[in-house]
DNA sequence: AGTCGTGACGTTATTACATTACATAATTCA
DNA sequence: TGAATTATGTAATGTAATAACGTCACGACT
């Protein structure tokens, strides 16, 4: 089973931050959006974060250093996720492919490798902005 | 065929003080090891890494903000790479998986998503670190 | 020769992202 | 209760990247 975390008040707002945006926000975006409501220093966003991601609630996009909350369902695990995001609208899919991940898998146990935390990345255009885009 | 490019100077020597480490560098440890070697500010180092990178000769790593030579073989073409980064010796390990690649283009073409630049990239530890680690 | 376009270069300043350091409150639990 | 741990607040600093400007070198035309 799972217990689901008590978020302290400072994680609380930045969670519903990047909850209520649509697209990925940086940390300094969230700094600035949660002025005045408790929060006023870059650290304590990123002392927020650091325990989101954690909990496995948030998602660090290492390509844009910026955050989305976790889109995955039920269990908050640690397996590898990979992110598919627009360069033209922010749009982020999170998805997990099995092939990719017996890819990863085979290599880093064929090379003896242990991995400790995967990014997969694609940044490109959804099907609506590469439609718009003609 | 593949015509190699003709690289300036400043280029030619970010690019040797890349292949010369063993591990990657950050542009800001690249711009301190060329100080008076005729490099004197960020952006010369920038402008001849994303020359470098256009080229196919050296790689961005995205988790670590860092660079480093392109080590596969003959032809620096487009195809998606993925990195086996250890987090102890800096040890970078550059390697391709049909597989991944496979589920990659899956998921995108499934999903109308035009991939314009992919992240593989696994932080842990490599066999050596790992087993010393114990 | 002159001028035009292009691409690399140089410099300063600024923006964006992230952490160190240190002091203080709150919580846990032996 | 009191020691240990965990969260907090604040300021300063460190690191990564780009903006905005102007200059220089060179080849292509006319």
């Amino acid at each position: 089973m799972h217990v689901e975390p008590v978020l302290t008040a400072n994680q609380q707002l930045v969670f519903k931050a990047l909850g209520d945006a649509e697209a990925p926000l940086s940390a300094y975006t969230i700094l600035e959006r949660l002025q005045g409501k408790g929060i006023k220093a870059p650290l304590q966003v990123y002392r927020a974060l650091e325990k989101l991601i954690d909990f496995g609630l948030v998602h660090r996009l290492e390509s844009l250093n910026a955050f989305v909350v976790c889109d995955h369902h039920g269990d908050h695990t640690q397996h590898p996720v990979a992110f598919a995001i627009c360069d033209s609208c922010g749009l982020v899919a999170e998805f997990v492919d099995s092939s990719v991940q017996e890819g990863l898998s085979r290599w880093t146990t064929g090379h003896a490798f242990r991995p400790k935390r995967v990014t997969v990345e694609l940044r490109g255009l959804c099907e609506t902005c590469d439609g718009a885009s003609k």
